[in-house]
DNA sequence: CTCCATACTAAGCGGTTGCTTAGAACTAAG
DNA sequence: CTTAGTTCTAAGCAACCGCTTAGTATGGAG
């Protein structure tokens, strides 16, 4: 009960749903499909995880798929929310900013960010689509923003989209590798991978970080 | 049929699994568990695709678990031997070839790859840890290059192995987004990387390639 | 031919799955 | 207090799971 207390005052991202019991069972279908995979997670399982009987699931999810869309929908909103709510500012310090809190939002969420990441295959086919316009507007919004700097004369990438596609890549695979107990913070991710980026397009790096 | 023949001429990698129903059992629970996921699998599909009853299975393997153990086993033995493989060079000549040809691998071989990489939790404890011997052999082969250029003063890394991990991660998680079908080849996936690899190292890029 | 090992199938067993049903406990309005 | 609506549980159903068993077909050795 301790852990998902946790989990619901470090994701605010969650506050949405109710009620209550609604959102305890989503916590706990995520914190169990990330752990264990969507299809070795069991409705029992989720039930026991947020305290409660097998058929209470049902009274606020039709179906198991229903929890992972939704899981999935608020995951791919709020990354996207990370993304585009970065403040307006030069091409270099606007990606490296944004590169960051993507990079950071994966290891800090990353239970969510892996359901987000590799559960998509268990979508039925109007959720997954729904998906995947949020998914080609995050890339849109990076592409988007390594355009602006080539345009600026400020990074140097003769493949926008190859390396538009390289740093979204990037920063989602740290929700496969990422380890809370690990010896980088998600800071220290945030900004390794900004670094690395800007470097990737020959940009200077700002002083201000 | 002809799928699954294609495959066996493709993947010389497979090669030593005998006999042949064996062999013809791995690669269709491979092209199984890369498609849908080792859970969303059943027995019953594996032998479907092989072309043979749900009891063949149990002649050959153990355990649908031994099926997939033997697969992720292959497979990174083979993905070390594509970075190990690499000829011997300049760092950084030979950090490029060993970068495009382990991301190529993670294209051209996207089906095992995805096992390889994604289906871990999946595996038994002794098996993981088999495994995952072979998974820091990867790593270090990797980190070897990147702080042989280091040290000749060939490549800027402040960070080696923060760097080292990027690098990784860039080329596994082509596994992920890769489609067969897609603009691009593996090619030109591999060259688009040794590319950016090589500038996030600030290293110059050799004529030759 | 007999003998025997290998490779396979038909049938099915015990257990688990997602989900449903019937009803209990609680809350709040009239 | 009655009534209605909501949220939950106990019990269980049909389908499906991984895996086993019993038996058949094949082919090579003697």
């Amino acid at each position: 009960m301790t852990t998902t207390r946790e989990f619901e005052l470090l994701d605010s991202a969650w506050a949405e749903v109710s009620p209550p019991a609604a959102r305890r069972m989503l916590i706990a279908a995520a914190a169990a499909f990330a752990g264990k995979g969507y299809h070795a997670t069991t409705t029992r399982d989720i039930a026991a995880l947020a305290g409660m009987s097998p058929a209470a699931v049902y009274i606020h999810y039709r179906t198991k798929e229903d929890l992972l869309f939704q899981i999935s929908r608020i995951g791919h909103t709020t990354s996207l929310a990370v993304l585009t709510g970065v403040p307006d500012a030069d091409p270099v310090t606007r990606l490296a900013t944004a590169v960051a809190a993507f990079a950071r939002w994966h290891a800090e969420h990353h239970t969510t960010a892996r359901v987000v990441q590799y559960e998509l295959a268990a979508l039925t086919g109007p959720h997954l689509e729904q998906v995947r316009v949020l998914r080609r507007r995050i890339e849109g919004v990076l592409r988007r923003m390594v355009l602006d700097g080539v345009r600026a004369g400020v990074f140097e990438a003769p493949d926008v989209p190859g390396a538009t596609l390289a740093v979204l890549s990037l920063c989602i695979d740290v929700a496969r590798w990422y380890q809370p107990g690990g010896r980088r913070t998600p800071e220290d991710i945030g900004a390794l991978y900004a670094d690395l980026v800007l470097r990737m397009l020959h940009a200077e790096t700002p002083q201000a970080r």
